[in-house]
DNA sequence: CTGAAAGCGCTAACAT
DNA sequence: ATGTTAGCGCTTTCAG
């Protein structure tokens, strides 16, 4: 049987408030009897029971993170951050990947039983709009990450200015016939990168053909997936119209699989289309992929930071924090790194606050 | 302030012992005060506090998992599995996404923290002997997957039998002439099928050429990585020895850069040179690898299952449960898909019990 | 069948 | 500075 503070106090020959005062650093303790509790739980090997302390203290010291799985490649690099950024704070991770979206009711509504977790982080996916009473009235923390919500603090990616630079980059490679390959429209962000590739296209004059531009109609990952990218290649290329000199593709995952497509017809990248593509994942440097680079690893790191940082002070407003994603100029645009240099330093975070 | 069983004793004109009675669905309530209770919680919206409940219970109804991160595909799926076994079950989760190995005593140190998890699963990695007299004196119930270890139940890939049927594939299909490159060898599954591998070969008296076969030195992901892969490849090419007409690659991420580095040199797969790698991640299908796949999404079901058996059941000695990677043929190894059609079904569980 | 009371292991307020 | 006591919210005897 584990010791509890009680065999402590009972061999250390002191009150069991004195063992809590000594194991939480309360500074009310002499030395001497501090040594003496010290050296005796160490020899019993003791530790304190996380259930126990959570009841008393009222709070449990984890959190809890709501991941979509069906991101792949995008949670596995938050969720290093997440985890990295955890350690050094002493917190728990409660983990629920959502495989399907109706999952998330449950979810929440299990982890909010009270007391589970101190704060919530939410990730790339529509806050459920039930939740957001609860949330409030049960009081709890939560960063929303990689969407927006009014109501909370949210770390997002600038999707559509990052489009912007994206095409921008192309076009000042000299490319004035670009085409688009992108995920399922009903996503949020594939929503914003098709929006910042037409801006950009039409700021600068140049031609919307809409027979080069595709957006996935897959559910399955919403469309962000190798697969997907190769079947829109496929159906341009099935087309026969005439190919833009370059494509900006919503993912790099699905850039590979466009790529595939591309070369299944002899058609090379960059020599004879140039591809830039978006996420960065680990991937993406084995193919050459140039692309607009999400900091997830970072986006983990800051979100746990926010939430105990949120924890800490309730009651302010909700804050917004956008990242500008960067550009990584290789070798898909076909443009030398010499080039483009001054692109690549462009990352840069916002920060600011919502009127409520 | 969230409702208690007070609040509904309270309100429902009952003793707490009552409402407790109702909420586990004990049987010795009449029906009128049962609905009674009912009906009150509902309406306060009432949810146990779940360490509380765990205080009084003396169990916590959350498992840990220690999982590598750095086995990146390997480790989504499994996780996958793990979360949609726990579900169902209405276990949580606490993960801890080890991203070097030094993290791992420190975790289960505080892991450990009595209460906190009613069980652990533990991934991919040597299990510390430092702790084995700890778990078992706290008595918690362990399940090691990817991993022997004596002492607890185990999950394990016959990584050295599938190296055969690979080879053995290969053999079928006409090579005499195979090369093999593989992870780093100090992890046990790139001895595994190193050693599956040779054996195959001289069983049937083909020649083993060392300058074919070449193992990663890498430490990243022990060299399960494309980048190994790539260099692994190039590393042969630059010997200038004769090429083999087939490889067997320890993974399909290697499988991936070895495609590559074959590719830069004009050499195609599988016209030139066959392929048959390890794993079937979800870009295998992608890349057309024939490969052996590991189950890992039901070996996560499954770790999860062997875990809850093993907290209702303990005392009973540890089992083993060896599963056999299943040959999935596709274009890598230049075989139609007929011809082998018996090798698919060759999926088989063992499972057995060690003597202690 | 149901109410009262005794913990589960710990923290924190209150005495001393 | 240190011991004592009252909870934290729930489960589980133990009476009745």
């Amino acid at each position: 049987m584990a010791a509890t503070i009680y065999d402590i106090a009972r061999e250390a020959k002191v009150g069991i408030g004195t063992v809590s005062r000594v194991l939480n650093n309360s500074p009310k303790v002499t030395q001497q009897t501090r040594d003496r509790v010290i050296s005796v739980a160490s020899r019993l090997n003791y530790q304190p029971h996380a259930f126990a302390q959570a009841l008393a203290r009222k709070r449990s010291n984890t959190l809890g993170a709501i991941i979509p799985f069906f991101t792949n490649y995008f949670f596995i690099e938050v969720l290093k951050g997440i985890q990295d950024a955890l350690l050094n704070l002493g917190y728990d991770l409660i983990l629920h990947g959502v495989n399907h979206r109706d999952q998330i009711n449950e979810y929440i509504r299990k982890n909010l039983k009270k007391g589970r977790i101190d704060g919530l982080l939410f990730f790339s996916m529509p806050f459920p709009d039930t939740f957001v009473e609860v949330i409030k009235q049960e009081e709890i923390p939560v960063i929303v990450i990689d969407y927006f919500h009014p109501s909370f603090d949210c770390i997002c990616v600038k999707n559509t200015e990052g489009a912007m630079v994206a095409t921008q980059h192309l076009i000042s490679l000299g490319h004035t016939d670009i085409g688009m390959i992108n995920a399922n429209i009903t996503s949020e962000p594939a929503k914003d990168r098709l929006s910042g590739f037409k801006e950009t296209l039409s700021h600068q004059n140049l031609q919307i053909r809409d027979e080069i531009i595709v957006s996935s109609i897959s559910r399955k990952q919403d469309g962000f997936s190798r697969d997907s990218g190769y079947t829109s290649m496929k159906e341009i290329l099935s087309k026969k119209v005439k190919l833009p000199t370059a494509f900006f593709v919503s993912s790099d995952i699905q850039a590979i699989g466009v790529i595939s497509a591309l070369a299944e017809e002899g058609i090379r990248v960059p020599d004879d289309v140039a591809v830039v593509s978006f996420d960065d994942i680990e991937l993406a440097r084995h193919f050459e992929l140039t692309t607009m680079r999400q900091p997830m690893y970072d986006m983990g790191v800051m979100a746990v930071e926010k939430l105990i940082d949120r924890i800490k002070n309730p009651g302010t407003p909700p804050t917004l924090t956008t990242i500008l994603p960067k550009l990584i100029v290789r070798k898909s645009c076909g443009a030398r790194k010499s080039e483009h240099a001054e692109f690549i330093d462009h990352n840069t975070l916002y920060s600011s606050e919502i009127e409520k």
